[in-house]
DNA sequence: GATGAATGAGTATTCATTCAT
DNA sequence: AATGAATGAATACTCATTCAT
């Protein structure tokens, strides 16, 4: 029966491999009939349950999107605005380590103008929850200055992401890492 | 006699072009018959000069690179490190505003895994280029601490041009600039 | 009780809105799904109903054939025959300008050699009767050539019922139908 | 040579044989693969010549136009208008007897609602022209009812058309010739 | 250098049908 | 009687590449 329960749900098998197959080799570059085939599931199901490649694709962002505005809706106004930043970073920096295609997804999709096209709408409304959800806390720092330090620190990341993933193969991660934090906690 | 010059030069003409397409259409989503059709040239004419499409990509990375590199190679040690790092950040954000398609078009190739496979070595070429001209600033400024420096202020610009480009719609480019400036010119 | 009735008649409601589908869009490209979300029911209920597609559009032109076959069965033998004729025109042309539909859908199916194939032994059926009934009116009006006459009096609506559905937006069906009824009641 | 020039002219065989096929099968039931395997071409040169396959309908139907509108633009002004209607009819019963085959096409396309969509501006031009050249002819009969009558007359060829066609297997032609020549030419 | 007809592998999508519930 | 997940074959179309001229 156990059994049973995971293998019927193939809609979020292909979510999971889709996800995978897009970070790993961009969105124009992975043929449907390869998530069908690493899925084991049939070129009709997507059809059936996403509608078209794109619907596949914007449901994918739109459920990271979800998932962030989940993690980050937790109250955790008590922390110190230097405590909150460390948290963001270190999260950050351990995502960076251990799970570098969700991070790959996001700057794929982003990069590139045909499917930055698809996810217009939904790359906005991640974006601004991000880009508030940064000036809330750098308003306790900084209120007059909030939102270009926010900008900045989102940049950052933003840039520190793309080097290691996408240029530079002996990134120093571990110092960035400690750097920026220091940068970011000091006083 | 000038007719001719012209006329003749239609390589370069499909290398304009080709670039312009990538950068707002990204490599995949360009066929050769657009960019074909945009240089008022035959298809064969591609193959002709560029081999393959694959090959007209790298030799427009390529050039861009030479560009860079050569700009670059101009002695201008005589600057103070201060000075020639605000002159450095002036010509990236100049570049940010008024020609927004080649930065764009290096994000794109960067970021998508299927161009990086394609541009592997010409990206390592050049970002080492790029990380070993940043040190040699920073190494005047603060010699212990340079690499990491250095890939903080490639990782900021990276951002910033990607936030710009692809994310943020109001981003406020202008007083980022003020901001990044001064920091790294105070003192 | 009486919404239970209602209710259950979905297999005469699968049969109304199947007949408008493919009397506009074609048989060929009126998908199954259509039917379904126009009329409220799931996929499998058609197949449950009708065995499959093929089988759903039997079902249809069958129905009218014996609807045809109803009404021209009633004894009408003690009208004159020029009346005969009468009526049968009159009854085209109302249905002409009141209920193109199940015109167009007949004039779909026969003319088109897929459905043609599907419906062969249907519409033999059905051919046969109209054209034995037409004759059995003609007979008493020219024995001799009653055969040639039924044969020109079903083309003859046919091909208008041709021209007015098909080809000209501006045909004059008052004035054929005027024209048309002087012809055959005559004398 | 003569045959290289032959085996060259691939788009004209596309043509006849699509036309073919059309007509034999209809245009949703007739797949590319099918003609391209027929004519001996690739897919990719239907796209090549014709950019889609409604575009290769689209083709040939207008060339079947350009033919007919060419034929029927030599100044016969000088037969009688019976002779010339003679003429017309036995062109007409000609091509039903040894050429069903563009009949069946013209039959189908219009009776079809997707290509009458596809065709609708060319099917207008064609049956205006067809209308209006059948309306010179009457004019000189009977220039009060020529409209009617040419209504009629171009109604009465495509009803036998589709009869001959497409329902009545022993549809006696030869003998609805003789009488519909003898109706159009008496006096 | 330059053209464009021709290829053929590849891709997203459609859709009738099946079947467990 | 009724649902809808799942299938898989079929289909139009795209596109980089080749090659004779």
């Amino acid at each position: 029966v156990f059994i049973k329960i995971i293998l019927l749900d193939k809609r979020t098998e292909i979510l999971e491999i889709a996800t995978r197959l897009f970070a790993e080799r961009g969105y124009e570059n992975t043929p449907l009939s390869l998530i069908c085939e690493s899925a084991g599931v049939s070129k009709g199901l997507i059809s059936h349950h996403f509608k078209s490649k794109d619907g596949l694709l914007r449901e994918i962002f739109n459920q990271t999107t979800q998932l962030i505005i989940k993690i980050n809706s937790k109250p955790e106004i008590e922390l110190p605005p230097h405590k909150h930043l460390e948290k963001v970073l270190k999260s950050f920096f351990a995502q960076l380590e251990k799970d570098r295609m969700l991070l790959q997804f996001n700057l794929n999709m982003i990069a590139q103008p045909s499917t930055r096209a698809i996810l217009l709408d939904l790359i906005q409304e991640r974006s601004i929850f991000i880009l508030d959800n940064t000036i809330s806390i750098f308003d306790r720092i900084d209120p007059k200055n909030s939102l270009i330090l926010s900008h900045m620190f989102i940049a950052e990341l933003d840039g520190i992401a793309l080097s290691y993933l996408g240029v530079y193969k002996d990134f120093p991660l571990k110092k960035i890492k400690s750097h920026i934090i220091k940068k970011y906690t000091k006083r």
